[in-house]
DNA sequence: TAGATTGTTAATCGATTAACAATC
DNA sequence: TAGATTGTTAATCGATTAACAATC
């Protein structure tokens, strides 16, 4: 049937409309005032106001002329969006600093994130606890991700082993990657994979700031 | 003098091509082989080819037709854009999981990221050693930035004291905050904020896995 | 030379902004 | 009602893509 462009059901949003959605997100689990306006929440981001009142539109949620947005509302609105009242369980594979540190982050929960388990294959690690968890060989993925219905597994091992990580995850069911590595992973079609290689962010703060005017001495 | 647009200096980049760039940068230290198509690299991160064609004229290099980009030539370039080459020294404020993690991390050295000094005002905690690093009190912060000219600052403390931390920072002389805390920050004009709230990025995440078909059963 | 690949210009597309209408 | 703020439509701007010229 051609002719049929739009179809009902989840709807696209622009990729720079969610970034601000989830900035929006953010600002409304501090706000502490019943309203907010669209000139206050775009003057928090260094926005302009007709861009949040534009985001907003994308939404199912309508906020008051005169008023504003009613934050409690709106934040369910977004919570629903963005799924934080489901709970995901997780997995982490590797135990090193970062691995450890994620699995111990207390962030998570706000967001509708459980990390379940962690796995290492070191020898030296197996075993050991993190946080309440036990770190647990590679061969036990599948029935991890199984029993807890994974879906989003979180690498945190070494650039090297990345790639092989991501493949075995892929095969015992992983939907979606968080990548912590250094590394751009090849995926099948139909698998997310979201960068978080935590350096190369670090890449745009460094080129901004070698290029800010040099200081009058 | 109006009519004066075009100044020579920094060039700005859209910034969709500047995250790309980044990736770019990546992919090329994986890269075996002497050259590389703008074909493979579009491949490799599932985007057009003539995006990357287009991204790196914005670079003062060129590539050769009928071979490809040099990939050790095309790095050099990307790194000095970066400013890769160049050690910046930083701080971390919060010695938590999260904090303890960075001060930790590996990755860094290839980016010209040191890290000088880890700060934390719980006793408990000073004093103690992170990696080679020990535990300073906020006190010593603002003779750490001065003999380190350090420029960059991570936040790495809960959300209700990172807003404080950030004033503390700029006021000692900090021109660019590495904000790990799940809050939206408000600085001074000048000041650079890259936000890198962990838990905020997995809502793409989410976002995105809630919404993918559901499979038949 | 022919062929492959880069580089560039023009066309298209999409996102942002401006202007203003709607509304409480 | 008047005024403030949202919502929407149209204009602008910028980024992506297509087409093709340049080049080795």
């Amino acid at each position: 049937m051609p002719a049929e462009k739009k179809h009902k059901g989840p709807i696209m949003f622009p990729k720079a409309t969610l970034e601000r959605l989830k900035l929006y997100h953010t600002l409304l689990q501090e706000e502490k005032n019943e309203y907010i306006s669209s000139d206050e929440i775009a003057r928090k981001l260094s926005i302009k106001p007709e861009q949040v009142r534009k985001d907003i539109t994308y939404l199912d949620y309508s906020g008051k002329p005169k008023v504003g947005y009613h934050v409690s509302s709106l934040l369910d609105t977004l919570d629903e969006l963005f799924g934080t009242k489901v709970t995901d369980n997780i997995i982490i594979v590797g135990a090193g600093h970062l691995g450890k540190a994620l699995a111990n982050y207390d962030g998570f929960e706000n967001y509708g994130i459980s990390v379940v388990a962690i796995f290492d294959n070191n020898p030296e690690k197996l075993g050991t606890y993190v946080g309440e968890l036990v770190v647990l060989p590679l061969d036990d993925l599948g029935r991890v991700i199984r029993r807890f219905n994974v879906k989003i597994g979180t690498i945190c091992v070494p650039g090297e082993s990345a790639q092989k990580i991501a493949d075995l995850l892929i095969k015992k069911g992983i939907k979606a990657i968080w990548n912590f590595a250094p590394v751009i992973l090849e995926v099948p079609e139909g698998i997310l994979v979201e960068n978080e290689d935590i350096a190369r962010s670090a890449l745009t703060l460094k080129h901004l700031l070698d290029r800010t005017p040099t200081e009058k001495i």
